[in-house]
Formats: structure tokens, sequence, C-alpha cells
DNA sequence: GTGCCCTGTCATAGA
DNA sequence: TCTCTATGACAGGGC
């Protein structure tokens, strides 16, 4: 373990980030995947402190590190989870779809069959809607329009969607019409990638991809065994995916590199061998696909992220993937993205209108509104931060804005929203405001926050830490503290600072004593921490700054034992001893009572030890020794305490998070509400709008037809009835005013039955 | 001096 | 029966 943790802390981390700069994306849990806990938890330490566990059995099993049930990380497992369903679930906001069949009819107009020949002579889009679209069979306009917000306001259809305009966007009409096919390729190359990345984590070897990819890049390439020579490989190979570490020819080699794959539709199931017919809009079904394709995608993105980026990036992952999922449903682009990572392309495609602003979206110094552009390049603004914020430092996003940035940049984007889209995707920014505010909340001030507050904080030194508990097994520290006790059981010690104990007249017996971790080692144990948790990791986070609690009054302000290496815990006992007097007393000062009522009683072993020996071991402790029965009492006593004192601290901070969670819960209510209420305005609005034009239509049907005199008929005195064979009668107003109070009888009698 | 908050500790229940 | 964990309650200390 130590061995591999310093492998990872020092070298494949390194070389991680430094493909990472490149734009490749490794991960490396793929390769450890059901052998040895993910890097994550190698780096932040495990999640399972907080958990009701035997943490004696915890550490013996060095796989326990999979989400307790009851761990919070559980409970913050779901809450994302259930809040990025409700992102996702805002790219199927019912809307009003006239605008978005006009908008299909606009924008591949050869290839659309039914949509463009039933639907686009009649649309009136001036007043908002038509029968005929509300009515329309033509799911798949329903559908593209159901899933894409920008598609809402579209400004009635006219051309707000420049990728399909002829006049829009970027202006020459041939060119964008490759570059969408292209990049249509490019989305369901996407799909495969990330659909192989979460088909199976072994799938994801570059091997197993290699083979895949081999039609599409004849070349020979090294068959490397290990995974850093393999991404040399796919360095060499070309442009590589930023999202999946797998390469990309087509991010930057559209036009050279398509023509190379003769074969590529036949291990692609993907829609690019049907795309000079484009026939998304007049095949349903493809469309479908597509739209479940995108889930997919999502999906993948968000367990992905969940699994190695933390659930701050996890959040905004899952976020910056609807809205690309959504907008790229809308349209696809014909920019020719750039290497920077899926998402960024996938924004591209989905605002093609837009192409010349792109520059802003990674520009954190160029104002979105400064563009001159419509709400979409605003929109793909805060889209891109969310981009940006979901893959952190380890992107090549990074570069360009650091995560708390972005978040606030994506804060403040969404006030920036024009009204017209801020009133369905101010919804959406505020929920993906609140899972970066959750993300920044529960991911970083409780995995890291926390971490610094609990490395400084404890009377006795037995700081409860949520990601160094007695019970994580693995990290470093864990390795530093079997280097500091004694053999058998050092593996299962606690790292948490040993509480220990050391005085002038104990320096002798603490030197004699093997297994005698001495000495109050709060630097210890953040040192050991410093080894593979480097704070400066979190310069640049303002929430670090938030971290206003300063419970160091417990702690030595500096460490009195430099020495950290194999014999630390013995060498701290000496140098205690050899302590100067004032620093003695400072030690002994703020040693906890145990501490303190230890080193009185000459308690031959740690506190630490005595605290969170497995009690087999604890036993065979106190046998080994010979103990006076005031001993004896005390050492079970600090026990007690000291794991009484530990399971407080579990409970406050469960009752904490559970505070949290709650308060969470409501305000995600509160968000439900309101969406639901803005929903039921629209469905209202389009209820009116849909009754004005039966009235048009009524009147003008009325107007146009004749009585048996010639005379037109008055629409005042007549009526029309429709009959359940689709006949229609015009019958006279008295008529017809009968026939409600018939039907209506019937019904009565009906409900009597 | 007072109130709030954090933390440690005790007692107790339950697994 | 023992051990461990969870939790309410209380007390002490810092701010």
């Amino acid at each position: 373990m130590l061995y591999l943790k310093k492998y990872f802390t020092e070298g494949l981390i390194q070389f991680t980030i430094l493909l990472s700069l490149i734009g490749v994306r490794v991960d490396v849990d793929t390769y450890l995947s059901g052998q040895l806990p993910p890097l994550r938890e190698i780096i932040l330490g495990p999640s399972s402190a907080y958990t009701q566990t035997q943490f004696h059995n915890l550490r013996n099993t060095l796989d326990g590190y999979g989400i307790h049930p009851k761990s919070v990380d559980l409970d913050h497992f779901f809450a994302t989870r259930r809040l990025l369903n409700q992102v996702r679930s805002l790219d199927h906001l019912r809307v009003p779809s006239t605008e978005l069949s006009a908008w299909l009819v606009h924008r591949d107009p050869e290839t659309v069959v039914s949509a463009a020949g039933q639907s686009s002579p009649t649309i009136a889009l001036d007043n908002g809607g038509s029968l005929e679209e509300v009515n329309s069979p033509d799911t798949s306009a329903m559908r593209v329009g159901g899933s894409s917000s920008e598609s809402t306001y579209s400004h009635g259809g006219e051309d707000s969607l420049g990728a399909v305009a002829p006049d829009s966007g970027q202006g020459e009409q041939g060119e964008s019409e490759d570059l969408t096919k292209e990049d249509i390729d490019l989305i369901d190359i996407l799909w495969r990638q990330d659909v192989d990345l979460g088909a199976g984590r072994e799938v994801f070897s570059y091997s197993s991809r290699q083979k895949e990819s081999e039609p599409e890049k004849p070349e020979p390439s090294k068959e490397g065994g290990e995974p850093e020579e393999s991404w040399t490989n796919g360095l060499n190979l070309g442009p590589v995916d930023g999202e999946t570490g797998e390469s990309i020819p087509e991010q930057f080699q559209n036009q050279e590199v398509r023509p190379e794959l003769p074969n590529a539709g036949e291990e692609e199931p993907s829609t690019s061998q049907g795309l000079p017919a484009l026939p998304v809009v007049s095949q349903p079904e493809p469309q479908l696909d597509l739209e479940q394709q995108w889930q997919d995608i999502m999906a993948l993105m968000e367990l992905q992220d969940m699994e190695v980026n933390g659930t701050t990036e996890t959040s905004a992952a899952a976020t910056a993937g609807v809205a690309a999922g959504t907008t790229a449903e809308s349209g696809f682009d014909r920019a020719p993205s750039t290497l920077i990572n899926q998402d960024v392309s996938l924004h591209q495609a989905s605002l093609p209108s837009c192409s010349q602003d792109f520059s802003a979206l990674f520009n954190p110094e160029v104002d979105p509104a400064a563009t001159g552009g419509s709400p979409l390049p605003r929109l793909s603004s805060s889209n891109s931060s969310n981009v940006n914020s979901t893959f952190g430092a380890t992107n090549l996003t990074g570069l360009f804005l650091p995560p708390p940035l972005n978040g606030t940049n994506n804060a403040t984007a969404a006030p920036a929203l024009p009204d017209p889209f801020g009133s369905l995707l101010e919804e959406s920014m505020l929920d993906e405001i609140s899972l970066l505010d959750l993300a920044m909340e529960e991911g970083f001030s409780q995995a890291q926050a926390s971490q610094l507050e609990d490395e400084l904080d404890s009377d006795s030194g037995l700081s409860l830490d949520s990601s160094h508990s007695p019970a994580s097994p693995s990290s470093s520290e864990t390795s530093c503290s079997s280097a500091a006790s004694s053999s058998a059981t050092s593996a299962t010690f606690s790292e948490e600072g040993a509480v220990g104990y050391s005085t002038d007249s104990e320096g002798a017996a603490l030197e004699a004593e093997e297994g005698a971790v001495g000495g109050y080692q709060p630097e210890f144990s953040k040192l050991c921490r410093m080894s593979y948790q480097d704070p400066s990791q979190f310069q640049g986070l303002p929430q670090l700054d938030n971290v206003n609690h300063n419970h160091t009054y417990n702690l030595p302000l500096a460490s009195p034992y430099p020495d950290h290496g194999q014999n630390c815990g013995k060498k701290a006992g000496r140098d205690h001893a050899k302590l100067q007097p004032p620093q003695r007393d400072f030690l002994d000062k703020h040693a906890s009572r145990d501490e303190r009522r230890a080193r009185a009683m000459k308690i031959p072993f740690s506190n630490d030890k005595i605290i969170n020996l497995p009690v087999e071991e604890f036993n065979e402790l106190l046998a080994k020794h010979h103990l006076s029965e005031a001993q004896l009492a005390l050492i079970r006593d600090i026990r007690r305490r000291g794991k009484n004192k530990m399971a407080a601290q579990n409970c406050r901070k469960r009752k904490l998070d559970t505070i949290l969670n709650l308060e969470q819960g409501v305000q995600d209510l509160r968000r439900d509400k309101a969406r639901l209420l803005k929903e039921k305005a629209e469905f209202a609005r389009s209820v009116r709008q849909m009754k004005h034009k039966v009235q048009s239509l009524y009147q003008e049907v009325l107007s146009q037809l004749r009585d048996e005199h010639g005379r037109p008929c008055a629409p005042g005195q007549y009526a029309l009835q429709y009959g359940a064979d689709g006949s229609v009668l015009v019958i006279p107003r008295g008529a017809t005013a009968a026939e409600p109070a018939r039907r209506a009888d019937r019904k009565h009698k009906d409900k009597k039955k």
C-alpha cells in the first residue's frame, strides 16, 4: 500500500496531470477497479468515516471503500443523483411545439418529409401557436421540441436557431450543412466512446479500445502492456478526447480522417451511416435513439465524474452534460471544434448561430453580452463555465477558467439571461448553481475543509476525521502509523495523531516500550497527509477561506517531532523528553485529560492504541503488561471514552448532515414547485392560444358557409357541431344550445348508473 | 456577565 | 454476557 501510495502520488498522478494538461483524461481508476480503492480515496481518503462500522473490522479489510448504507456520502450520492435527475428532466420541459416544428422545417427542408410538407404551409407563428401544430401527429417534432429548452423560445421560429437558417450563423450554407453532418458524426463517436467507457471498466483499456479503433487507424501502434505506454500511443494517434482520453481524430481531422474510415459504418451503429440523408426529422425512431444516446452520455458522465472527480465536478458535469445534450438535440453545429473536450464541441454543435462567439466561451475576460449575440451565446457561456467547473483543473478547460471562477461566472450568468430564456432556463441555471453550491458545501467543505478542521480539532488528539478515521484503511498515514507502532497491530492503527504522553520521568520508559507511541502528534499526522494531500491544490478555492473554525487552541504551534520516519513514535518520545520545559508544558497543557491521566498512571502504551485496537489485540496488550487494577480501570475508561467520543462526533456530523440534506430537500421542493407553477402557467397560456385559434377558425369557417338561400351564415346564429364519425354539421344556435343540455343530462344519468 | 457554540463525557438502548 | 455504536443530555470551555 505504501508503494502504491507513493507511486500514485508522486508518479502516476503527476503523469495524469500532465496528460490532462494536454487534453487527455486518464481514468486511473479504470486500471484499479476491483482491486484497489479509487484514486480519489487514495488522495482524499475514504468516505466511510461516518458509518456505524466496526472500525477494526474495516481496518482489517482494505477493500472496504464502498459506500456504506448509512454513510453520509451515500446520502450525498443519492442527493446528487436526485438533483442531477431533476436537472436532466429539464430537457423534457413540455413546451409549445409550434416554434419547434417551424424550426425543423427550416432546419433541413430538403430532408424533412412529413413535417415540412404538412405543417409549414399552415404555420402561423405570429400568434405563438397553431392548432395544426398542437394536434400534429408528427411525433418527431414533438420529441425534439419537448427536449429542447432553447427551442422553446425561438422567437417564433424566425431563424433564431441559426443552424438552419440560411442567413444566420457564419453564412455559408453548404459548409454549414457539411459540418453539421460531421458534428453529428462527432457526437455519435463521442457517444460510442462514452458507452465504451461505461459499458464496462474492463472495456476501457486501451487495448480494447485499440481493437475497436484499428480499422479507423490502420497504422500500427505499439501494443504496450502498460497504460502509460498506451496513452502515449494514444497521443501519437492524434487529438485526444478530453473527456475519455481516447483518441478522437474527428476533433481536428474531420476532413482528413473521415475518408480514412472506409469501414467506419461497419463498426459504428451510429448515425453516421445515415447522415447524408439526415433522417432525424423524418424518421422519429432515429431521433429517439439520438436522445437515448444523449441520455446515456449524460449518465456515463455523471457516473464517471462521481467516481473520479468528486461530487463537485459530478454535479457540474451532469449539468453541463445535460445542457450539451439538450442543446445538441436542437441542432448540430457546423463550426469546427477545437481540442478542448467533448462538451465544448457539443456546445458548439448546439449553438450554431453563435460560432463567432465561441472564443468568448473560453475567455473569461470577454463579456458574453459584449459579443452582441443573441441570448444563445450567453447560454453557451454559462454552460461552458459549467464544463470548466466540471472538469476542473484536471482538464484543459481548467486552464481557461479555474473552478471557483467558473462557479462565479455560472452564478452571475443566470440573471444576465434575457427574460424569454430566463423564464425556462433560470430554473435550470438555478439548479446548476444549486448543484454547484451543494457540491461546494458537501463535496469540498465536508471532504476537505472538515478535514482541515478536524485535523486541528480535538482536545484529546482523537479527532474524528471523516476521511482519516480509524476506519479508514487507506492512505499513507496508515503506513506512517504502522511504521510508528508495533508490527502486528500497527497496520490497523489510527493515524489520528497518536494520543500519546511523555514526560521527563517517562522518557526512559518510553524508550523501553517498543509499542508506546508517545507524544502528541497532530503535526505528525498532518504531515503524513501532506505527502499525498497537498493543500496547494485547494488554492484558489474561496471556499477554503470560509473555513473559519479555528480550533487550534489545543495544537502546538509547530511539530516538536521533526522526524516522521520509521521510528517516529519512539523518536517522538525521545524528542519529547528532550524538549525544553516550556514546550513540554505546552504539550502537557494541551493534552487531554485522559492523556494526562494515562501519563500520570504510567500507562505503557498510547491512548490511541488503547482506543483503536480491536478488542482481541487490546486484551492481548493488556495481558502482555502487568498492570495494576487502577491502571486497567483507567485504560478501560480511556477506551470507553475515546470510542464514545468518536461516536459522538460521528453522531453530530451525521445529524448535521441530515439537517443540511433536509434543508437541501426543502430547497429542491421549492424549486420543483416553482417549476411546476411555471409550467402550469405555460400550459394555460397555450390553452388560451388554442382556444383563440379555434375561435378564429370557427368564425372563418362560418363566414365561408352559405345557407340554403346563398346568404352567408352569421357566426352568431350558427354553430359547428362535430360528429363522432368526423362529420361536421352546421346547426342553428338554438339547436346547439339544447345539445349540451342533452349531453349533460346523459352524463348525469350515466353517473347515476 | 451572558449567551451561543463546540466538545467531551455519561447513561442508556440496541445490535 | 461482552463489545461496540448511536444518541440524548449535561457540563465545561472558548468566543
